[in-house]
DNA sequence: CATGAATGAGCATTCATTCAT
DNA sequence: TATGAATGAATGCTCATTCAT
């Protein structure tokens, strides 16, 4: 039956029950079941149950450094913070179940050594896109930006649209907050970021 | 030793513990070694786990019930829409342990049972402050106003400013937010929402 | 039934099999089904199934420590040691059960805490019996004398006589071997022990 | 990479892990992994875990077997005695990690089926060298001569001296109590023991 | 008002072993 | 000769819960 491909079986199951019951109610001996396999089976394609939820970040957390370093790369302002926005959204989009997870399981994932290093990766995006200068309620608006995203997906579960029409309007308004952070604070705080002289 | 006050100190204990390192990894014995009593203690006081979380939560349903009602007494329009904002920020902030315990803990909520009466009174705040008729970006701005504040205490954490200003800064965002939407849809969607004629 | 007793019958039922059938082969369940309990039981009285091991062997140390305290305020001398012979004799023989699962389960030992803390106590009691300038195969006699006292009780399965007359009977041998090498060596070394000038 | 030679290396590992870790501790993962190759292959070259015990006793039975033979072959005697702790003491250390194995796992030991068969031998050697009339702490002597070999390496790890000096001190002292318990009872039991009428 | 003692169910993990390839 | 994939049974341990005192 199974051939090869029992290890992304795992991954998948896994996945499902993590994000649908949440990871600490979700038992080996339950994702065992689900496959049709034993326990032990999980033990031979993966170390630690923690190591399952490691190896399920591996798809989101590549997406991510890329657009970090992408957007180290780039010039800082407003182009570059609505692109990051952008691509951001798709990653989420891409890896939905898991970001899902992520959401929900927020006081797990502080436990988990992947929360961490997730986490990290969450505070550079946040830099990217803030405005160190700004008034507080600017910074706020850029932080919401990002978060606004992250809570979106399940914001508009009662909301008749599509799934990517969902996307697409809760990408505009995180773009919007940005950009109007940016009518105010823009030019100021940027020049500020890059260390240049006025 | 103390006296009397043994329920309340549970239930301090519970919220801090609950909150810091989530629900399920929270066992009653590491509850009870804080206080110095025993497991059976808590049984005293409180018939299941699950009851110290709805005895939690009672502080902050009751608030929220007060709210929804006096909601549903005012005219819908943005004025309403913007004191509901307001007040609700001041809920969310007098139960900001709570609410970070809901916020990181939402798998787990979903299997409490005050998770699912508690969804319901997020869901009604919801329907207040949306626009139903609007256009999605619009219906999602809504959304975002509420989450933004769910989301707020703890997306500012790396800032510098006081508690309170930052409070009231994310509610200055979200408040926005609403103003925006209803600048474009207002008029229209109220009406239709109150269910009268043109 | 039982009452208050059950810690002690937990000891109890642990030792005997643990020297009986090894620590690493005796599963607590055993134990558990032994008494008629659940293995939960056992861990309400102890922390850990090395920690029931630690319990067993505080009989077992006390007695070490005050006859090597004994032994560190005396003259050092062929007396002294020979007293030490006798001494240890009674201890291990209250012990005989313990100290039959230290001799069969020696590799265990190592690995648990409480094996390190126990080797020191017999380095230090052959540091007291030792002749440390002697010849090799005089120190051989006196480590001889320690470890023909270990091994004396299951050395004379096969044999008749008393519990206590074997004892005696190693006891004897022990003190004999001791003797022979002070014999040779003792006055010298003594001194040179005790740190006196010629 | 190896050729053929991989079921002497699995030997070694395991003597190796075993006499380290001891038997129950050291798992078949463990050994598969020091030597990078698969469980499985283990089995390829043996049927049980137990199974790779008993090939590593095979080295000592071997020589033991064969100074027992020899020993039946010779008349009783001091001498004869005398000449059986000389050639035991070179078995046991040609074998010495395999001994040490011996005396750290007793417990286990006695599980294995290869324990009870090598207990008979030592019965035999026992038998051999004791004086069966004798008093008791005379037969103690006896058995501590064959003991005082097999902890002997192990009783003299603090100590100066190379290898093959203790190990001949250890036999020097062992080949004296023999003597001394021969020249208190030696005519008479061996005549016993002979089964022949005075 | 609280404890001491215990339970039953469950968990993550490990192990020796098997077998088709 | 060996491996990849899996199993079944067990292990040490933790948890929420109960109840007589």
């Amino acid at each position: 039956m199974s051939r090869g491909n029992t290890r992304q079986r795992i991954q998948d199951v896994a996945l499902e029950l993590f994000s649908e019951r949440g990871y600490e109610k979700t038992s080996l001996r339950e994702i065992a079941e689900h496959l049709g396999v034993t326990k032990a089976a999980l033990y031979y394609h993966f170390k630690t149950k923690e190591d399952i939820v490691i190896s399920l970040f591996e798809d989101l957390s590549r997406p991510c450094d890329e657009l970090i370093a992408w957007a180290r790369e780039q010039q800082p302002g407003l182009e570059t913070r609505l692109e990051v926005l952008r691509r951001y959204s798709e990653v989420l989009h891409d890896a939905h179940r898991l970001h899902r997870f992520m959401q929900e399981n927020q006081a797990t994932m502080r436990e988990l050594s992947i929360g961490e290093s997730f986490k990290e990766r969450l505070v550079e995006l946040l830099d990217i896109v803030r405005l160190p200068g700004a008034d507080l309620s600017d910074q706020v608006r850029c932080s919401a930006a990002l978060f606004t995203m992250h809570a979106g997906m399940f914001t508009l579960q009662g909301i008749e649209g599509s799934q990517e029409d969902k996307r697409r309007a809760v990408l505009e308004v995180a773009q919007d907050l940005l950009t109007t952070a940016h009518g105010r604070n823009g030019e100021r705080t940027d020049a500020a970021a890059a260390g240049e002289p006025g």
